[in-house]
DNA sequence: GGTGCGATCGCCT
DNA sequence: GGCGATCGCACCG
């Protein structure tokens, strides 16, 4: 009933199963003729980057927006590797415990989660990782990414984790590479001085809309409860964590949340049909 | 597949 | 001085 049709999604460059030619990101060359005139990173006019509108967004709401969108990591070289958002959580700031910002509180790391919707919020955890928000409105919110399914570039990908762990240890399967806030920094090369860049106008880190896909359902959207904040009460338990159910890159499940959605989801088709 | 534990240091109290 | 929006690895089933 309810199976749910996953393709293999290690690699997308090669053929898909049901036999239909790849589906490439393929940038609309209806206006190429608007683009010689205008800036060589990026332009209003480009029908795939996500400019600064996007991000005026409640925190839950650009929470939820950012599943299925694409960032984008053009490296020094010139090399871009891209990968879909499939898991965020939202950090509200005020009254949010779990919050860095939680009562309002400001400080030289946390400048950027006060900073305009679309500010890049990057700081070190535990001494040795870093983790990667955008900040939404609301005062002092932001959103976390959590995990990405790479989509080109991945062998640079798996360079860039290989280079932080033991020699010799296995190599990462593609959905391995980005199923972790840290794990995403290190794949993407996200660095400490990219806080407080603007992710609406970066040249070097940005955000595009699929051009293959609308905007995600609402009933493949898992709600569920944050990952590592257990000591902060209330809002330990609180559904501000967003994945696209049944995304194998999503870092840490949530059968119950997803039961109650099915449930939830069969309640309503009952209504319907009676 | 799941769980438990140590690493490691910047930030804030 | 204590702790953390994590990760990798050893170990178990």
């Amino acid at each position: 009933m309810t199976t749910r049709k996953r393709k293999n999604l290690s690699l997308p460059q090669s053929e898909s199963a049901d036999g239909e030619p790849p589906k490439r990101l393929i940038q609309s060359d209806t206006n190429t003729a608007d683009h010689h005139h205008l800036s060589p990173y990026f332009s209003m006019k480009d029908p795939v980057r996500l400019s600064d509108s996007f991000f005026h967004q409640s925190c839950v709401d650009l929470a939820k927006a950012f599943l299925g969108k694409v960032l984008v990591r053009k490296l020094t070289d010139g090399t871009e590797l891209r990968a879909r958002v499939v898991e965020t959580e939202a950090y509200l700031g005020g009254e949010d415990k779990a919050s860095h910002s939680a009562g309002g509180k400001r400080t030289e790391r946390n400048t950027a989660m006060f900073m305009k919707p679309g500010t890049i919020y990057v700081y070190p955890i535990y001494g040795i990782y870093l983790c990667m928000n955008v900040s939404s409105q609301g005062e002092g919110a932001a959103v976390l990414l959590r995990s990405l399914e790479p989509l080109s570039g991945q062998d640079v990908m798996r360079g860039l984790r290989a280079a932080k762990r033991k020699a010799g240890a296995k190599t990462l399967k593609d959905k391995e590479l980005c199923n972790g806030p840290s794990k995403l920094c290190q794949a993407l090369d996200v660095q400490r001085c990219f806080d407080r860049r603007d992710l609406a106008t970066d040249t070097e880190v940005w955000l595009e809309k699929d051009p293959e896909r609308e905007n995600v359902p609402a009933g493949e959207v898992v709600s569920a409860h944050r990952i590592g904040v257990e000591s902060h009460g209330e809002w330990a338990t609180k559904p501000l964590r967003f994945y696209l159910r049944g995304h194998p890159c999503v870092s840490v499940l949530n059968r119950d949340a997803e039961r109650q959605m099915h449930s939830q989801s069969s309640t309503d088709s009952q209504k319907t049909v009676s």
